[in-house]
DNA sequence: CTGACAATAGGAATCGTTCCGAATCCAATA
DNA sequence: TATTGGATTCGGAACGATTCCTATTGTCAG
């Protein structure tokens, strides 16, 4: 993989970005730096980056891709009320499959994470929008 | 929601899938019983049924959406190979929260799920299509 | 039976993403 | 430093999945 302006550029504004940013939300980031930049290298570029382990691809949470700077397995959090995705605070253990059942052996399991969802806290009180995953208050 | 024969057929031919299907994927199974159906009648009601949380909606593995008709909070095993989605054949305890800690009193947490990806077994031994995600071994 | 309105079919429109071809850039090597 | 092959870029067209729109039909409470 080049050395690219771009490549570079684009791998910097999402370091910066707190936020799981998608692809256009990165493109219209580094538009002040690369006012040239085209929306394909950047969607290039992000699949580049993620195929290599430097960032992570995320594929949940509306229609978009979203791209996380931090590539090692962590947790999200999901709000259902506005579709906001933030980072756990803290790190969680990943429970682990029994290595002894015969579905476990057949297959390489790499990795995993464990997501939640719910909603956060501009969100409570509101009513939760549509499409929103069901499953009993972890609160209560 | 009303009862139709349409709503009906598309519940009853996602329960019998096993392997999550995607929208044009029931659309296709249930043309046979509905030859008139069409596909937006189809998103429609996937989606509003999710809505009532008698079925669930996938987000993650590439460009479609897919549906699980167990809504219940389950984990799937994510095949990086091929993109088959799969049911984990146990179930597994969700990682709790520290109730005490400030960001988690903030939400109202609803769920979540421990998610897995890596091989399956028709994969393992091929090369991990690009955009996978990086991470250890867990069966190593 | 009938009215109100939820739901449908079919297709157009939209949205995010990928693809393409010509031009340009990077970096290894002479 | 100059050359050069292949990677990378831009810009827009193409694509696939999903949503939206409108006229019509179906459902069911009264």
């Amino acid at each position: 993989m080049r050395r690219t302006e771009q490549r570079t550029v684009i791998l910097e504004e999402l370091r910066r970005a707190s936020d799981h940013p998608a692809a256009d939300d990165v493109y219209l980031r580094i538009k002040g730096r690369l006012p040239h930049v085209s929306l394909s290298t950047v969607y290039r570029n992000l699949e580049l980056l993620a195929g290599e382990g430097l960032i992570r691809k995320i594929e949940y949470g509306g229609g978009q891709k979203r791209f996380d700077p931090v590539a090692e397995s962590h947790s999200h959090f999901h709000c259902n009320g506005c579709g906001k995705l933030e980072d756990l605070p803290y790190r969680l253990e990943l429970p682990r499959l029994d290595p002894s059942h015969p579905w476990v052996r057949d297959r390489e399991i790499h990795g995993g994470w464990p997501d939640y969802y719910g909603l956060c806290p501009s969100c409570t009180g509101k009513k939760t929008a549509s499409g929103g995953v069901p499953g009993e208050d972890l609160n209560a």
